[in-house]
DNA sequence: CCAAGTATGGCATCTAGTGTCATCATACGG
DNA sequence: CCGTATGATGACACTAGATGCCATACTTGG
C-alpha cells in the first residue's frame, strides 16, 4: 500500500500525484487515507515514525553505564533498519532529494533522533559542559549516520557497509566520547586552539604503532607548538 | 509589517492566524502578502533567509587557509545576527517552540547551514575521511552554536553570552578541528575505541600543566589500555 | 439476535497557495 | 503634454491538503 504511493509518487511526482490519485490506485477512499496516515508526507515517513518510537524505548531500557555505547547501537539500528528494507527507503531516497518539502521533513526526521541523542547523553542537563558535549557528540553521531547512509543509498546494489559504518562511529565517538567521560577540568597544554581553562589534545595514527612511538610524536608535536 | 504578523501569531495563534487576518491588519491584500514572503511560515524567517544568503557569500569569498576559523566566524555572524534583534528573534523563539510546523522549518533552516559548512570544511569532498570530518565538525559547530544562543534565547535580558559562545566553538573544534588538519592514515595506540585501521587519542587537561605532565599522564593511561 | 464500539466512506468546509487578468502608478521617449 | 511600456498591487477563481460531521457497514461480546 505503501509501494503503491511510492511508485505513484516516483511516476508521475510527489506534488502532481493527488491524495485523490492515491485513494483510487489503493482502493481506499481519501478520508481513510488521511485517517490512516495523518497527511501525505507521512504516508512516506510512517514507518519511520515507528521506528523512532523504537528507538526511543531503546534507550529508555538502556542501562546507563556507556551512554556513548549504548547511542552508537541506537545509531546502529536506524541504519540497519534502512538497509533491511531498501524496496522502501531507496525510492524514498530519490524521492527527498529532489522534492524540498520531502527533504526538510527527513530533515526534521532526523533532528527527532538527534535530539532523543541529546537528551540521553546529557542526561537530562540542557546547560553546562556536559550538555554541550552531549549535543555535540550527538550532531556527529548523527552526520557519520547519515553520511555512511548516503552513500550506500546512492548505490544500494552494493554490499552493505557495515565496516564503515563502524569505522565512521568510532572516529566520532572516539574523539568527542572521550570528553564526555572525562570530568572538566583535568589536563595541561593545548594543540589545539581550546577553551581558556581547559585545553584538548587530540591524536590520529595507526592502531600498530607502539606505545613509544605516538608518546614520541606526541612530544615533538607538544615540543613545536610550546617552543 | 513583520512585527505585526509576530504580534497576531503570539496573541491568537499561529494556526488560528489566517493570511486574510494578516492582510487586514496590515492593510495589504491577501495576495500580495504570498507575494512578498512566498508563504505564511516565510513572514516569520524572511529575514533569515537573507542572513543564510550573506553566509554563503561569506564563505564563498574566504581564503581557504583555516576553513574551521572561517566556519567559526561564520558561525559568530548568525549568532551575532540572532541577538542584534531580540524583538523579532526572542518572539519567533517562543512561536518556534511551541508550533511543531515551524520547529520543523527552523531545523531545515539550520540544516542549510550546517550543509554548507559541510561542503566548505569539506572542500566539496563527498566521501572519505575528510568529507566525514567535515560533516561531524559542521554538525558540532552548529550544535554548539545553538546550545548557546537556545540558552540565551531563554532569558534575553541577561548579556550575551560571547564568552561562552567563544569557548563552546573553541571546545568542538579543538577536537574535530585538529582532526580536519591530521592527514589520515597517522598514530599508534587506541585510549579511546576507534576504526580498526586507525586510532584516535584525546586527552583534555588545564591549560597550566606542563608538556612532560601531560606526557606523564598520557603514558600511564597508554600503559594501562595495552596492559 | 441484538447492542456497543470501531473502522470506513461520503460530504461539506476551511485555508494555504497559485494562476490570471484588470487596474494603477511610475518612468520614459516623442 | 501625451502615449506607452513596465512593475506593483488587488480581485477573483481554482486547486489541493486537511479536518469535522454524520451515516453506514463491520466486528465483538453478551
Amino acid at each position: 500500500m505503501v509501494e503503491v504511493a511510492v511508485r505513484l509518487f516516483t511516476e508521475a511526482g510527489y506534488e502532481a500525484t493527488t491524495m485523490d490519485d492515491i485513494a483510487a490506485a489503493t482502493g481506499m477512499s481519501r478520508r481513510s487515507l488521511f485517517r490512516r496516515f495523518g497527511s501525505k508526507e507521512d504516508i512516506l515517513f510512517a514507518e519511520h515514525d515507528d521506528l523512532f518510537e523504537t528507538v526511543e524505548r531503546f534507550l529508555e531500557a538502556a542501562p546507563d553505564d556507556d551512554p556513548v555505547a549504548t547511542v552508537r547501537s541506537a545509531a546502529r539500528m536506524v541504519f540497519q533498519e534502512y538497509v533491511r528494507s531498501p524496496e522502501i527507503t531507496v525510492p524514498r531516497f530519490r524521492l527527498v532529494r529532489a522534492v524540498p518539502r520531502l527533504r526538510d521533513r527527513e530533515i526534521a526526521m532526523t533532528a527527532r533522533y538527534q535530539a532523543a541523542f541529546s537528551r540521553f547523553l546529557g542526561r537530562g542537563e540542557t546547560a553546562g559542559r556536559r550538555a554541550l558535549t552531549g549535543e555535540a557528540l550527538a550532531a556527529s553521531v548523527i552526520a557519520a549516520h547519515n553520511h555512511v547512509l548516503r552513500s550506500w543509498l546512492h548505490s544500494p546494489q552494493e554490499p552493505v557497509p557495515w565496516r564503515r559504518f563502524d569505522e565512521a562511529m568510532a572516529f566520532v565517538t572516539g574523539s568527542l566520547g572521550a570528553l564526555l567521560r572525562e570530568p572538566a577540568g583535568r589536563g595541561g597544554a593545548a594543540v589545539q586552539d581550546a577553551a581558556p581553562q581547559e585545553s584538548v589534545l587530540v591524536a590520529v595514527y595507526p592502531a600498530a604503532a607502539s606505545g613509544e612511538d605516538v608518546l614520541s610524536r606526541i612530544r615533538s608535536a607538544l615540543g613545536s607548538e610550546h617552543g
